[in-house]
DNA sequence: TTAAACTGTAACATAAATTATTACAGTAAC
DNA sequence: GTTACTGTAATAATTTATGTTACAGTTTAA
């Protein structure tokens, strides 16, 4: 519920990829990444954008270019979370303002939210792409 | 993020307005519901239906029907959440086996999937419905 | 005993969000 | 200058969420 679309788990893949490539010359091409995670070279550029503009990934463009992740870098799951997440905007009915839960239970609900997002981000910090990384089956 | 639809947010609302009427005769419509969350009442029926499956409410058919919370009930919004979680299920990308981390992605994720979760579930336990009733505006 | 007021549910329509696809301008390497 | 890339836009297809309508079945009460 927490995740309801592939965008985290595809951001998340990439990611991985990157981190075990990282020690490689070669930048990772957006066609090679979407051949491991199963979309569109398109959706990849698409979704690196939002990792870029988190300062996770660098790109070079033309003839063997790519991406790479960022050097030094203990990557945690938060990040990724926080590049998805940050030009998304909470939903909430349409309430009716005469009524005494209607007129309030947006502002309690935006409250709730805050809170399990914030939660969500702590147990995500917690987590590396190191560690995901020896989790992998050899 | 975390609440990326209106479901819970509807949820919640029919549950503190059965809250807030806990005490009457009556019992609500689903007609009355719609007009505060500002939903069809037809919506309003169908996420009922996953309260009562939950136990949270009961309902009655017929001329002067409707629904009541059940009795006694310090309700949290962790029960109001796995209400409406329980159906649904996670989705993956179908990621390629033959490299190491399309092998292992998914896996991977579930786990974390499943940590996230608990620690939403663990953050909502701490809000009752009480306590919501109380924040309402007067 | 019949009309009225409900729930429960199905079937279908519409809207919104996500994901896929195609295309191509721009860039860098060789 | 050709090749192999990114960046991005436009658009299509798919999926999910939400809205709407309809009606059978239930209960109440005149």
């Amino acid at each position: 519920m927490v995740f309801s679309n592939l965008e985290f788990a595809t951001l998340v893949h990439i990611m991985l990829l990157l981190y075990t490539e990282k020690e490689s010359e070669d930048w990772l091409t957006s066609d090679y990444i979407a051949g491991s995670v199963g979309v569109n070279a398109a959706v990849v550029r698409r979704e690196i954008k939002k990792l870029k503009q988190a300062g996770l990934v660098v790109s070079k463009e033309g003839k063997n270019g790519g991406v790479k992740i960022i050097p030094d870098s203990e990557i945690d799951l938060a990040k990724i979370y926080l590049a998805n997440v940050s030009d998304k905007e909470e939903k909430y009915n349409n309430t009716n303002p005469k009524c005494a839960v209607g007129g309030s239970i947006n502002e309690l609900l935006e409250e709730i939210y805050q809170q399990t997002d914030l939660e969500v981000i702590q147990s995500l910090q917690k987590i590396k792409l190191s560690s995901m990384y020896k989790n992998l089956k050899k």
